[in-house]
DNA sequence: ACATATTAAGAACGATCGTTCTTTATTTCA
DNA sequence: TGAAATAAAGAACGATCGTTCTTAATATGT
């Protein structure tokens, strides 16, 4: 009997994505988020909920999408030197291009929350956590196959190439000149030796 | 003939800095700012202007203050290794104690704003500037001195640093985990040899 | 084909926002 | 000491916020 849904949840909600990326949570508004995603405004508490739950999906759909294209090859068995290095140079090419220039939206909601003791922060502590891993898996692989020094804890490494690319992340975000980000990049991808 | 005023502007601005700085800009009222620094709502428009010229002028004492207090032993003609170190370990210990929880108020600001063409963007880039400098000097000292091994480019590991801190600081405001922090900081000494 | 359930569109609500204005109190100079 | 000028306090204003409600359109099951 009822009448079928006209829009796609998940087109509308990378829309959302993108506007809450671009200017953060609190300068974005409901109204913003039904103009942007053609979605009207009762449509969107209809089918998310409230706007910080609308949020909170928006950060699951980049864990699932973007983040996971950018940490994915990092998460591969065979992932080791080569991605390290490709990472880090796609950051410096989509730092070129404008294609990152909103930096990580994990470290910009990190920002934005700090913490706020609920789900928000919950997610990001879990996506940061990936992070860690998916360089200390590649970290690990590329240490035994003798592409990388002995001497590098890939544990250690690991966390530290996390917070080298959130600081990237703001770098970017605040449009530092792109020489400064190719400085970052160097002297990161120094450490593998 | 006229009155004269009864706060202290600097008191104040503080004040104002700190609410500033542990919630952002977007999430702080006018109202919320007036309850904490003490000073009436009209008053703060009378000694500051608007909402954004606050934050600017909080921004500006936070680089002269807090800022200064951090990054100065770095840029002293005797600062070398020691002094390095002893950046990122008050930052692990800041971290253990709370006292860098809301993290780095320029990293904060520079996500928050991200590129807005202004006053405030400029700001932030001339602080990141300072920070790449404070590092460099520090670095070049040491080398110079033998304290860090020879083939660390100053310039670069420089930049690095300075993203290793923007990394840091929201890493330690989302409540990462000490050990997680600590790793960090462990990788990043690592780099002086 | 009609009744019904759900949609879309946006008007409307109360709260809060940044900002200004009004009022009252206070201090200094002539 | 009285007049002038500024400070302090907070009420008030229009705009916008998140959210809900009203209305009208639409698609489905019998």
């Amino acid at each position: 009997m009822p009448r079928t849904r006209e829009f796609d949840e998940e087109e509308a909600l990378g829309r959302a994505l993108t506007l809450f990326w671009e200017k953060g949570f609190a300068d974005t508004s409901m109204r913003d988020l039904a103009k942007h995603t053609g979605v009207a405004n009762a449509g969107l508490y209809q089918a998310f909920g409230d706007k910080a739950q609308l949020y909170e999906a928006a950060l699951r759909q980049y864990a699932r999408t973007q983040n996971h294209a950018f940490f994915g090859p990092l998460e591969s068995r065979h992932a080791g030197r080569a991605e390290l290095e490709a990472f880090f140079k796609s950051i410096l090419g989509a730092a070129r291009d404008g294609s990152f220039c909103n930096g990580c939206f994990i470290a910009n909601t990190a920002v934005e929350f700090g913490e706020d003791g609920g789900v928000i922060t919950e997610m990001v502590g879990q996506n940061m956590r990936r992070h860690g891993k998916a360089f200390r898996n590649a970290l690990r692989n590329a240490q035994s196959h003798g592409e990388i020094a002995e001497d590098v804890d890939p544990k250690t490494l690991g966390a530290s190439l996390a917070a080298s690319f959130y600081g990237l992340s703001a770098m970017v975000r605040s449009r530092a000149p792109v020489a400064m980000i190719a400085d970052v990049v160097d002297a990161t991808l120094k450490q593998l030796g």
